[in-house]
Order: C-alpha cells, then structure tokens, then sequence
DNA sequence: GTTATCACG
DNA sequence: GACGTACGTGATAACA
C-alpha cells in the first residue's frame, strides 16, 4: 500500500539525540572493557522511551532515524566557513556514532543517512514528499532550522518536553509564521552554524523588517526606504550576504532520496536482535526492561570484565566466520568506467571497503602508484592497474602502459569522493603506507586524505602484541588457515628482481586482490573480538590516531647536513687505519679487526689471555665488555679494538649510511615509524633508525650536529624527565617516591639516602650512581647477576643492594609479585591506559622463565610510558595548529620539532602543556609530569 | 638467513 | 641448587 492519507510520518532527528544524550549523561564506560558509552546509553532510552510513549493517534505508521552524514555538504560549497567553527567532537563521542547507527537498526527502525546532506535536509525532502501525498508528518525535534517545515500537515515534537510545536509556537519563537522563517534566518544569522547573516541583526529585528515588508526579497529592493541609517546601510551593504545566508538555511524539499516513504513502515522490535545489541552494550536496566515489556528472557550479562582467556593470544578462532576459500582466479580486473561506477555503488552500499595499494617501492616517499585493490565481501574482491608497464626493464623503470589500463588521474578523482567519506570505513592493513601513498596522489586537489580507516595491522597490535607479529601473511596463516601468495612469485627476488609495474596485469591482480580479500576476511576476525578482549580502547585511542600523526611526521623528515657527514666519515677513516696498523702491529699479524671470530682466535689462542669464555656457537666472546676487562688489565690489543670498533660503528651506521638516507626531492631524511614493531607500545624506527642516534660518547654526539633546522627556524627538542620511573612510583604506590616527584627532589639521591641513610646533601657521587643503577634496574625487573655486571660490584653485594632496596620501598616487590601474578594467571598485562601486551612464555620454565617475568614487570612501565607520548603526539597537532612549527621526530620520550625563530618560546609553551598533561583525562597520576625543552640549530644544541 | 656487536631510550 | 639474566629496539658486517 502506498503512503498517503491517514498514514503518519515520524522522522527522528538522529544526531539532536546523540548530542543531547552525550551532553545529559556522565562520561559512562562500558564495564568488561572501558569503551565509552554513554552517549549510546542515552540514545538507546531516548530511542526506548520514544518506542513506548503513549501516543494515542498521533501514532506513527511509518519511521525513520536520519542522521548526519559527514561534516562536509553542499553547504561547504556556497559558504566554506559553514559551520566551520564548531569545536572539535569529544575524542569520546566519535567512535560511538557507528554504534547509534546499530542501535537504530536493532530497534528495527529505518536508519537513514545520506551524502553531503545534513540530517535536516533528508527530514525537509521526506515532510514534503509525505505531506504531498497527503499523509501527516511529526518531526522529533527541538532544532529551531526544522521550524520553517511546519505547516500543512508537518508538525514537531520536542522531544525532551513532549511539546508539539505548530504554527503558533514557531511564530513565538521567530516573530513569523513557518513560511517565513528563512527570511528572518538570513537575516539574522546564527553563530553557532556560523551563518553570517547581517550584522548587528538579531531575530528581533528580522521578524520586525521582514513583518513590514512582506518579504526578504522585497526587503532588500526596497531597503533605501528604511528609517534608520545604520540598519539601512547593513541591508544594502550585505545584501550578497544576506542572500548566501538564506540559501544556507533554506532546506531543500529535493534532496535526493534513494529509498520510498513506503519503505519507512513501522516494524515491531526483533526482541532477540534488540537484546542482543543491548546486552552487548551491557546495558543493564534497559535490557531488563526490554525483556519484561517484549515478553522475553534478558540474557545474561556477566558482572566482570570479560575472561581473559577466551580467544587469548594466538589461539584459533572459536567461531571464526565461515569464510569462502580464496580463489585467486575469481576476482575482477577493472578496467572500465561502467565497473569501477559498480563498484563504487556497491561499496556505498556496504558502507565499508577494504583496500590495498600496489606500488613501485617500499619507501613511501618515493613509491609510484601501479594500482588498486578493493574487497567489499569475502571472495569479492577486484584489482584496478592503474600503471602496468610492458616490456623489458630500461634504465627508467620499463616501457610503454599496457593497454586495458583506466586513466589513473580519472580513476583517482572517481575514488577520491568514496576514500574520504565520513561515512565510509577504509579498512586496511597497514593503512599508514597506502595513506601516504595516496596523500601524494591527486596533488593539484589536495592529495586524497584518507579517512576513516581501520586498519588490521594495528587491530592484531591490540589485540596480540606480544603473542606474535603482525604482518599479513603471518596474520593469514594463523586467523584464516591460509598462506596468501608471497609478493617473490611476482616480483623475484634479489639482482633479478623487477619493478610491480613490470608485473604482467593478470598476475598482478590475483595477488592484489588477495590482499585486499584476506585483510577484509582479518577485519571480520578481529572486529569482534576487540570488544571481547576489551582492546577497543586502545586501538581507538592509542592506535589508530597515530596513522596520520606519523605520516606527517614521515612526510616532513629532517634537514641533514651532508657535509658535515661525509667530513666526519673522512675523519674516521683516518683514524681507523691508524688504528688498526697499530693493532695489527700489537697483533703481530694483519687480520679483519670487523671479524669477531679472528680477533677472539687472535686473543685467546695465539696470545693466550685469560677470560675467554665461548658461547653456545662455540666462538669467544669478544664484545665491548670482555675487552674493556682486558684493557683494564693492560693489555693493549683490545683497547685499540675498542678503538676502532667505535668510529667503525659511528662511519658504517651513521656518518656513512645516514648520506645515502637523504631523499634528492626534499634534501631531508625520511624516517618511517613502525606502530607494531615494538611489543609495549613503543614505536621503532627504521630506514633509517632514528632513534639510536649517538649521544652518550662525545665522538658521537657530532653526529647530531648533522641534523640542522632550515634557515630561519630553530630544532626545539622537549623530552620527559624521568618517566618510567615516575610511572613506577605511580602504579606500585610508592609513597616516598611520589613525594620526591611532587618536590622535585633528585630522585636518584633520595634514593640512595633512604637506603644508606646518608643526607642527600653532600653525596658521594658513586652511592648515587648505585642508587641510580638500582632504579632503573628495577624497571627492567631486576636481579643481583644483572646489577653486579653493571656496576661491576661482586654479586653478593649487588644483591645486598637489592634486598635493602626492597625492604626500604616494600611496595615495589607487592608491585613486580603482583604483576607477574597477573601475567600467569591472565596471559597479559596492562597498562594505565588499557594496553595489552601478551606475556604468552609467563610460564615456560627453565632461563627463559626470569625474562618472561621481568619482560611482564616492564611491559606495564615502559608501555604506560609509551602510552602517554602517543597521546601527547596525537593531540599535538591540534595545539600547534597556528605556529609555524612541525613536529618531526620521537625518540621514545622525546619529541623534536622544526620552528620558525621567532615562535620558539610559544611552540614550548604549547607543547610542553600538551606533554605534561598528556595522561589525562584518561589517567590522573598522583605525579607531576615534568618536560624538559632545550632550542638550537641542531639536534646536538637542542638536545 | 643467522650471529655478534653496538647505537639509542 | 643450578640455570642464565638486566627491559625494549634496528643496522651493520661477518659468516655460513
């Protein structure tokens, strides 16, 4: 039956509900796993107590949610600053839109959303198709920019005060009746949609002007005849003004609906799916009183959080989808409008797509793109080449496109609407790269900004750091039983390897949309279980903010000063040669000094020192510290070793490698930060490393002399004082520590005084050093044997150390014995922030069972650590935006930045606020964060 | 590809 | 009582 008289339609304004919800409510968390709800919450009970209103005849027969879509619409195009000064959404509210969508759904309500539409655009075309067809329409709303839809059978309703507004209540609230509210609108503005209006012309006013002439458009051509000046010259000087902010408010009867008011028929609750989402929510109230109203049972809904060891690290997954098999050969090669536009609609359709880049190289900053792939179900899944090429290999990288190929520029600016869409969730595995990769595509347009993303790689990271890497093919392996085909096949490997673009077409696109396939298949594996693990925190807070982070960071890199290099690599040289002559002379032979095996035969055997000790390979141990004992012995061999074992590390590792490292476009170094790489949290860096740039020995501190600001701007490095230690003093509860923190006192030399008790004035420098020794021996799960090397004291009295450590700070031990409680009994610690990090050989036995246990007593502290930097870089750029700095390296606790002179003091000052507050509002340490900044025009001066 | 060594936090 | 050990990384050269 069609819709039309005696029908009803009631049209939800989604986002008003979201809004009000989150506002009303504290900041509720879900309980198993910390996932903030409460905006859910709210918008659940809205939606509930809606369902169950009495509402007599103006029940509805027909219903729909609409929701905003994206930030951006049409509105952007006629007046750019639309809207553009509302604040940013609360880091909180975000990831819980998705879930008011699945709400909406388990209420069996139609859930609509469209395009470059507001929500009030969608609500205006469905009143006025409804009202044409002589049905009735309620709007559930308070919006104020809905008013001028009431009239002719549209009605609204606040919701909160179950009022009905109609004609009356609209002329009392704008001072006209429904049909001239834009006008009045246009005139006046609004401030918080940032619709300009005319100045000094509130609604007041408007409805006085607009009462006595009718009219917006008579109003403007007849404002010379105005009485008052002043108004009279804002009219006539505003008049384009005026005009733009009317078609801003105007809502459009045409927006473009891609469904029929037929459709929105009021459907009874599914009681299974509807207590299903709410017992996932653990909702608890509202679940019961569902239950009891629909006739059903509640299910169960456990008290605690959720057992850790279901689904624990690595294991197989229990109930895993029931995925197709692979088939390579199955998948689409694209490579006509008409199919990529297929695509296109079915991936709006889905809502979400998973997909891979194909490139020219590793390095980001170089790679040309070669082609796409997409994966919007399992098994279906395509390949778009973009620029294959034919042919042998020539200098430049091969020969002519092969045929068959779409324009890639054409093929870009068809994706480039999809990939941004806020709507539209880009599912990737190691999203980080093909971001970049894209960033640099389309640059006449902007690049394309890839969002929003999820991102495999990063999910596994939540979920399994620690248990097991996570790179795709391992990932494929272990989650879907299956061994994707390794990118050699194609390309080789080694000398003879070939370029992805030299990859014939057909080839390419069975590997390519493999990829795109498994990660989507990964994406429904481990979606799920993010909420069952309660890592859904983590990864939305910690994890996936950083891709774009990072990527800038990539992108910016940093000045490097070849020269100063490639001098200091001829310096070493130098000395290196003389070195080794002597050593070779000491020798009485020519040998490799690079090779460990001739010099250990060398000391040990033709020369007969004493200490030399072989490892499970058989070979002598010829490292830094056996030959530092043989120094000190006197024996002159090894301290020339040392010697040149030194400058060959600094030429080899850096003076020499980090030159090649220079990219010829930027003339900077692009580093690339691996979010996974480390197992707590940390990043790492390669390509290069730079994060292991000298520092503690003087020759190679020059080194950093190389790492310059460009001319006019200054390197500001900011890097947290102490901050394991002051998470340890935080998490074990260690009163006295805490205190120092709080004093500022030096917190090696309190140390040393509470244990010794010696006055921290005055204090020998060695009782401090142990004391210091002991401190961070502590953050790495100490033990005598580890000590007493370090600080080359007998073991006995490296354990004594330990035992009045432990004695004097009894919290400690409680803290190391409770956490490796919680490795055994769980399989994982946390940190303050909700990170896992899997302890999975908690319970091996033999020598590796203490590093098990002191990886468990420093994952929590050096992840914790970890934790807070990422938080701090996450919300950097928002409080640099506006100063001419870039953020451009993290060394663990330190952030570099790049800033124009004259905005030095105010980038610290903003930075160092954003770093020192970085753990809340997530975390409040019972210890002040301290962060210290130093300025220069390198990294040697800055640091 | 694996091992030894050493650069960093 | 012995085992072997500080925690977390990446790059290089030698060697197999």
């Amino acid at each position: 039956m069609s819709f039309g008289k005696g029908h009803n339609l009631h049209l939800i304004d989604g986002s008003a509900f979201i809004f009000r919800a989150y506002h009303a409510l504290p900041p509720l968390t879900r309980k198993s796993d910390g996932l903030p709800i409460g905006a859910v919450a709210g918008f659940c009970n809205m939606l509930w107590k809606y369902v169950t209103d009495e509402k007599g005849s103006d029940a509805p027969t027909h219903a729909a949610v609409i929701f905003d879509h994206s930030s951006k619409t049409f509105r952007n195009d006629i007046y750019p600053e639309y809207k553009a000064n509302r604040p940013e959404l609360p880091e909180d509210l975000r990831p819980q839109f998705p879930l008011t969508r699945e709400a909406t759904r388990a209420f069996n309500i139609a859930c609509i959303e469209t395009e470059g539409y507001e929500a009030d655009d969608i609500i205006a075309a469905l009143s006025c198709k409804a009202r044409d067809a002589g049905g009735r329409v309620t709007i559930i709303s308070s919006d104020k920019d809905l008013m001028q839809l009431v009239g002719g059978g549209v009605e609204m309703l606040d919701p909160i005060k179950g009022k009905p507004i109609g004609p009356e209540e609209v002329e009392e609230k704008f001072g006209v009746g429904p049909e001239r509210v834009i006008d009045v609108q246009a005139l006046a503005g609004d401030s918080v949609d940032n619709v300009p209006g005319a100045p000094g012309i509130g609604i007041k006013t408007a409805a006085l002007l607009i009462n006595e002439y009718g009219d917006l458009e008579n109003l403007l051509a007849n404002a010379e005849q105005i009485k008052q000046p002043k108004r009279r010259q804002t009219l006539i000087d505003n008049a384009d003004l005026i005009r733009i902010s009317k078609s801003l408010v105007t809502l459009d009867c045409d927006t473009p609906l891609d469904f029929t008011l037929e459709s929105l028929e009021v459907r009874d609750p599914d009681a299974e799916a509807l207590l299903g989402f709410l017992a996932q929510m653990e909702f608890r109230t509202l679940t019961g009183r569902v239950a009891e109203k629909l006739g059903a049972e509640a299910p169960v809904i456990s008290a605690t959080p959720v057992a850790p060891s279901a689904g624990g690290a690595g294991s197989a997954p229990a109930g895993a989808p029931d995925f197709p098999q692979i088939d390579r050969a199955a998948y689409q090669t694209i490579s006509d409008a008409e199919t990529l536009a297929a695509w296109i609609d079915d991936i709006r359709e889905v809502g979400y797509v998973a997909i891979d880049t194909e490139t020219t190289s590793l390095d980001e900053m170089q790679a040309e793109l070669v082609g796409i792939s997409l994966a919007t179900r399992p098994g279906h899944a395509a390949y778009i080449p973009l620029a294959h090429v034919a042919g042998e290999a020539d200098l430049f990288g091969g020969g002519a496109l092969v045929e068959g190929q779409m324009d890639a520029e054409a093929v870009l600016a068809a994706l480039k609407p999809v990939l941004e869409d806020d709507a539209i969730l880009k599912i990737l595995h190691n999203a980080k790269y093909d971001y970049k990769i894209l960033a640099r595509q389309l640059r006449d347009r902007g690049g394309i900004h890839l969002s929003p993303v999820d991102d495999t790689m990063l999910m596994s990271y939540a979920l399994y750091a620690g248990a097991h890497n996570h790179g795709m093919d391992e990932l494929a392996q272990n989650y879907l039983d299956h061994k994707p085909q390794p990118i050699k096949d194609l390309i080789g490997s080694g000398k003879s390897q070939i370029s992805f673009a030299q990859v014939p077409v057909a080839e390419a696109a069975g590997y390519a949309a493999e990829d795109a396939d498994v990660t989507l298949r990964l994406w429904e594996v481990f979606r799920p279980r993010l909420m069952s693990q309660a890592v859904t925190t983590a990864y939305q807070t910690l994890e996936r903010p950083m891709i774009p982070v990072l990527a800038a960071m990539e992108r910016e890199g940093i000045l490097i000063d070849p020269q100063h290099l490639s001098r200091m690599s001829g310096a070493f040289a130098q000395k290196m040669a003389q070195f080794e002559d002597e050593a070779q002379e000491l020798a009485g032979t020519k040998f490799n000094l690079g090779s460990p095996k001739q010099l250990g035969e060398i000391l040990f055997e033709q020369m007969g020192l004493q200490g030399g000790a072989k490892g499970k390979s058989g070979a002598y141990s010829t490292s830094a510290d056996v030959l530092e004992d043989l120094a000190a012995e006197g024996h002159n061999l090894p301290a020339r070793v040392l010697d040149w074992r030194q400058l060959s590390k600094l030429k080899s590792t850096y003076t020499d490698a980090l030159q090649t490292h220079v990219n010829p476009d930027t003339g900077r170094v692009h580093t690339s930060y691996s979010i996974t790489g480390a197992q707590t949290g940390r990043l790492a860096s390669t390509d290069p490393n730079l994060q292991n740039i000298p520092v503690r020995s003087e020759e190679g501190r020059r080194i950093r002399e190389a790492f310059i600001a460009a001319p006019g701007k200054k390197l500001v490095s900011l890097d947290y004082s102490q901050i394991e230690l002051r998470i340890l003093a935080h998490v074990a509860d260690i009163t006295t520590l805490r205190q120092a923190f709080k004093d500022g006192i030096d917190i090696h030399a309190m140390t040393a005084s509470e244990m010794f008790g010696v006055p921290v004035e005055g204090m020998d420098p060695m009782i401090r050093r142990q004391a210091k020794a002991i401190n961070f021996g502590v953050i790495y799960g100490i033990s005598g044997f580890g000590l007493s090397r370090n600080l080359r004291i007998p073991r006995a009295e490296a354990q004594a150390f330990i035992d009045t450590y432990f004695e004097r700070f009894p919290g400690i031990r409680e803290y190391m014995d409770k956490t490796v409680g919680d490795a055994k009994r769980d399989g994982f610690v946390r940190t303050l922030f909700g990170r896992r990090i899997n302890t999975p050989n908690i319970d091996a036995k033999g020598p590796a069972a203490g590093g098990a246990k002191r990886a468990a007593i420093n994952a929590p502290i050096q992840g914790a650590a970890a934790d807070i930097i990422r938080r701090a870089m996450i919300r950097m750029p928002e409080a640099i935006n506006g100063l001419p700095a870039k953020m451009l390296l993290q060394v663990h606790d330190e952030l570099v930045f790049e800033v124009r002179e004259d905005a030095v003091d105010d980038l610290i000052m903003a930075a160092r606020a954003v770093m020192e507050n970085a753990a809340e509002p997530a975390v409040k340490l019972s210890v002040p964060l301290v962060v210290d900044a130093g300025v220069g025009d390198n990294w040697a001066e800055a640091h």
